[in-house]
DNA sequence: GGTACAAGCAACCATACGGTTGCATTTCGT
DNA sequence: ACGAAATGCAACCGTATGGTTGCTTGTACC
């Protein structure tokens, strides 16, 4: 994510950039963990997601961030705390963008594979 | 993927640490780009994948270092060259990674949400 | 109004990442 | 055998990343 400078280009087919940074904020395991969270459904604080891990609230805060650039998470200040809430759309996205990269695999492969393995 | 030390855990529920590997190895314009290529079914040598690349041979073949070991891609030496070809397999596992959390989001949503925005 | 909780800000640190350059090694072809 | 092609290896560089600590700001609540 770095030296590829995504600046907002929005390009239907073979848009790399964004999928990219989707992809790269999901690469990180604390990032996972406070997601398995997030898609239960419920918003939480980020103090709330501070529990149970074993890294700062500051360190949560920037992985927040990171999720929030990528789209994945929506924050919201209800009084004192900011609520975080998951948005399912760039995830759906990303799942999308696998699916097709696994299609045109099977496609070319004659689903050959699936045959084989299954 | 630096401060998560996956080292070779395959706990099968909530095991962050290889997800996080795969999308991980993802999230770069120029791999996704590699992944790309090699989804349409041949297997390339370094040189080729380096072809209509911006950057240099030493460049790719570090990404295709980093896609190999999350297991993404595998490279078999024949003769002179490394021949890369896709496993689709790690990237199956990430979609159904993605599949289950928009799942368990639509699950507890009770698909208030699909009514919503569409 | 004062206090305690939630979050933001900023600096700092070590290390990983993406990329380059230069040189060595292996292998094919003639 | 020799040159060229295809990699491999290693060092180096600038910047991003993940993490910490310390302090300030904002907000609820009694």
């Amino acid at each position: 994510m770095k030296g590829t400078s995504q600046k907002s280009r929005s390009r239907s087919a073979g848009n790399q950039g964004s999928h990219a940074q989707i992809f790269a904020a999901l690469g990180d395991g604390t990032r996972l963990r406070l997601l398995a969270k997030l898609c239960r459904g419920q918003a939480h604080s980020i103090s709330q997601l501070t529990q149970g891990s074993r890294v700062t609230r500051q360190a949560i805060t920037k992985h927040l961030r990171v999720l929030e650039s990528a789209g994945i998470v929506r924050g919201v200040r209800t009084g004192r705390q900011r609520q975080f809430a998951l948005n399912p759309r760039p995830v759906e996205d990303a799942r999308k963008y696998l699916d097709l990269v696994s299609a045109q695999w099977d496609r070319r492969l004659g689903r050959l594979k699936s045959l084989v393995e299954s």
